[in-house]
DNA sequence: TGTACATCAGTGAACGCGCGTTCACTGATGTAC
DNA sequence: TGTACATCAGTGAACGCGCGTTCACTGATGTAC
């Protein structure tokens, strides 16, 4: 019931909140595109113009919402490294090749899923005016204070200490592997790969992952 | 002096064309949102109008630009092959690792030299909308009769016949390749690398395409 | 060689659309006294 | 406990924009005779 609270009255009570939600939903069904100022508002059911209240303007509805994105994405990557622990215990021991290696797997197989499961805001985060994370500007409003790419650096190095990879060519490999990646889901979501259904998707993304990592 | 045939006339004389080159040009300035059927006709100097007695509508000038980007990348392949030959002369005897993989890699760089040197035509080509050649539909109106694809496809089975990739890898290998030489394009073009100089993402696209083959 | 005429390829004005944004406004809220 | 009032968060109408598209039209072209 106290869910009334933001409904029925004159003043909404988290009408920011709100449209953010309104938004994101509207990326997850069309893309960067459908994220429409004035349609925002039409579904939370207020007018147009309450939105400035709350926003500069659209780009700063659609920034929120890339913000969201990547932040749903670092927890799902996140979540993927806490499932498949490193072997680093108290004893401080390094861990072996094989682990190093599956952390790396369940990082890309988590990005491929975020891709897959969530096409909308994977468009709107990565695309041409996209949120992309970069080793220089970590995020603001971050609430993880990690974002995918430091995730990324952190076990590549653990992959470099397990001997998976010569240190020599360790640096920029982040890119390596991430270019692989997000070109298989590209692929998959926009390119020749569209018609694939889930578990031939997987497939490839699997293929990409092994073929990468032997690679490295 | 013969140019003078499509300028000051009432009648243009091959105002189709006249519209995909101007459509074309626009779209290497602005990408896919930037061919706008108003400015197009704007540009060459006729009424909107105009161009429907030439195009079913918008969408039909945008698929003519994606075909032509499409036909300028195949060209470029094709030549990036002709200047990496095959040691298959007549008297048929099969061609080394090394020069496979040397092919691979000058069919990979062709690619990334056109999404660096043309984004906005690759933007186009390789968008959400885009016009990816498949496996299993040729191009019709292909000028070559052969699209990036089945060229890929082909320097992939010599890799094979080569012995630098085990047979039982080969099918679909085209989309691993294809995958990693897309995603750095993209994040040179719309990423975390697109402030690398021309010199920085060379070398990376070097990388990748090293580190790929080596996969394989 | 000249003329009537069908056909083709243009024109310019207008339509409807949905967008982001602005404006003057008003209803609700909470604080000072 | 009540009331005045500043402040905040809404409203609804309107603006200007540029788009794709349609329409009735007209100028140019070339062919039949």
């Amino acid at each position: 019931m106290t869910e009334r609270r933001t409904a029925d009255r004159y003043h909404h009570g988290d009408l920011r909140n709100a449209l953010i939600d309104e938004a994101t939903a509207l990326a997850r069904e069309g893309g960067p595109d459908a994220v429409v100022l004035r349609e925002v508002a039409r579904r939370v059911g207020v007018s147009a113009a309450a939105a400035y209240h709350h926003f500069a303007g659209h780009e700063e509805i659609v920034e929120a919402v890339k913000r969201r994105a990547l932040s749903i994405l670092t927890e799902d990557m996140r979540l993927a490294l806490r499932q498949n622990p490193d072997g680093v215990s108290a004893s401080g021991a390094a861990e072996g090749a094989g682990v190093a290696r599956g952390r790396l797997r369940a990082l890309g197989a988590a990005y491929l899923r975020f891709a897959f499961h969530e096409p909308g805001l994977f468009r709107l985060a990565f695309g041409p005016r996209g949120h992309w994370p970069m080793a220089d500007t970590p995020e603001p409003g971050d609430e993880t204070g990690e974002d995918p790419f430091a995730l990324l650096a952190d076990v590549l190095d653990a992959t470099v200490a397990a001997g998976v990879v010569p240190a020599e060519r360790r640096p920029g490999l982040e890119y390596v592997l991430w270019a692989a990646v997000h070109g298989i889901a590209v692929l998959c979501l926009d390119g020749p790969l569209a018609r694939l259904d889930p578990a031939e998707r997987e497939q490839m993304a699997d293929r990409v992952l092994e073929t990468t990592i032997r690679g490295l």
